[in-house]
DNA sequence: ACAGCAAGCGGACCTTGGTCCGCTTCTTCT
DNA sequence: AGAAGAAGCGGACCAAGGTCCGCTTGCTGT
């Protein structure tokens, strides 16, 4: 429905274009101006964030500072969350292929049951670096998970990962039920609140971890 | 900081009152209109909540409707999710009183794995039932699980059945995780767009209550 | 070079949650 | 009954997210 996310950030504005086969409806090349302006508020953004903490940035804020009307900004990112998700995309690829292709126990090559310990604990180490972000990134209530395809992404890995450790049952839920765990209010108010530092809730993690897959 | 919660409804507005003996800066007596003006905006809410949906109710409405101005809505109910949770308050009792005081196995008396999986499947049922409310309810992600009574009582059961059951570990963590499984959001999403029904996702819980407790 | 046009732009405007503060009403004390 | 003070009230006001639509701009084909 929306432009979706982009993988912004020093973008190739100087392919010379093919003839730009269009059958069956397929998407235009985007216009330079619109890329300039993305990457402007890309960067105003970014900066105002380190600056100020996301949840203190306005919309309006953000297309002043890149000079460019307010319309624009929610043209490009849908809305705040969108623009928040946006920013995180950088640090959210990474993390995505440090366990997806990097080297073990995080990526392939090890137990399954080292992995999904390993994954807990990179993904409580990321959630919460970027906790900032990812509480503003929040989509309202009745549509959480509706259309998320990070969140799909790591469902798959874990599941897979489940199988792989021998689990049987309704692995689809059960993935659902550990990724839950993950969810960066909770870890947040955990980590914040309650003082827990973040190898407490990775060695948790662990255990449920084990439990889940039968170890020990 | 806010009013609080309250047990709406049907408030007794005759008592004589007694002298009040307010030493030690107790508070203060409610003031007759201030209580009527709750009822009023209790039930004028609920009723448009009925109609509308608790998605589609404004302050607004809630407010012109009861015939009193914004201002008193919101020091009534300090904001819209507190006008909502005030409107969950009936039915959380009630849950409340079900797995507290209730017939076993949700109640005292049956094995704490047994009551376990009866938790589940009644906290599934209420909140999927209630998940209109329970939605609109939702706090801002940064404070959300802060000053939470119901999250909190609902982690104290959880956690003593736990402990009955022989658990041992961070059962602090492990509650927190298992309940992290019953979110609304979570649970409106599996039940609504994944098609599951509600059975499954209680089976789902019973399965991960028996990993965790080391069941079968 | 230029015409045609989709894509993009911008900022006025709307909606809604939430705040503020001068005025009113209730309660209590005498 | 009346005075005094606290508690409550209401609606004007503010902030911020999100929409709309007439105008502009870059792209493409000739």
């Amino acid at each position: 429905m929306f432009p979706a996310s982009s993988d912004n950030y020093a973008r190739d504005m100087s392919t010379p274009r093919t003839p730009e086969i269009t059958l069956a409806g397929g998407p235009r090349r985007e216009r330079s101006d619109a890329v300039r302006n993305r990457n402007r508020l890309l960067d105003v953004a970014a900066r105002l964030v380190a600056e100020h903490g996301a949840g203190n940035v306005t919309m309006d804020q953000v297309a002043t500072a890149a000079g460019v009307g307010k319309g624009t900004v929610f043209r490009r990112f849908g809305d705040r969350a969108g623009l928040m998700r946006a920013l995180l995309d950088h640090a959210e690829k990474r993390f995505q292929e440090a366990f997806l292709t990097g080297p073990a126990p995080l990526g392939p090559g090890a137990d399954p049951v080292d992995r999904l310990h390993a994954f807990g604990a990179a993904a409580i180490e990321h959630r919460l670096r970027y906790r900032d972000l990812y509480l503003a990134a929040e989509q309202p209530a009745d549509q959480r998970y509706s259309n998320d395809p990070p969140h799909d992404l790591l469902a798959r890995h874990v599941a897979t990962l489940l199988v792989a450790a021998g689990v049987h049952g309704d692995v689809d839920l059960l993935t659902q039920g550990l990724l839950a765990t993950l969810e960066v209010p909770l870890l947040h108010h955990l980590s914040t609140r309650r003082g827990m530092p973040a190898d407490r809730l990775a060695a948790g993690w662990g255990d449920l971890v084990d439990r889940v897959t039968g170890e020990g």
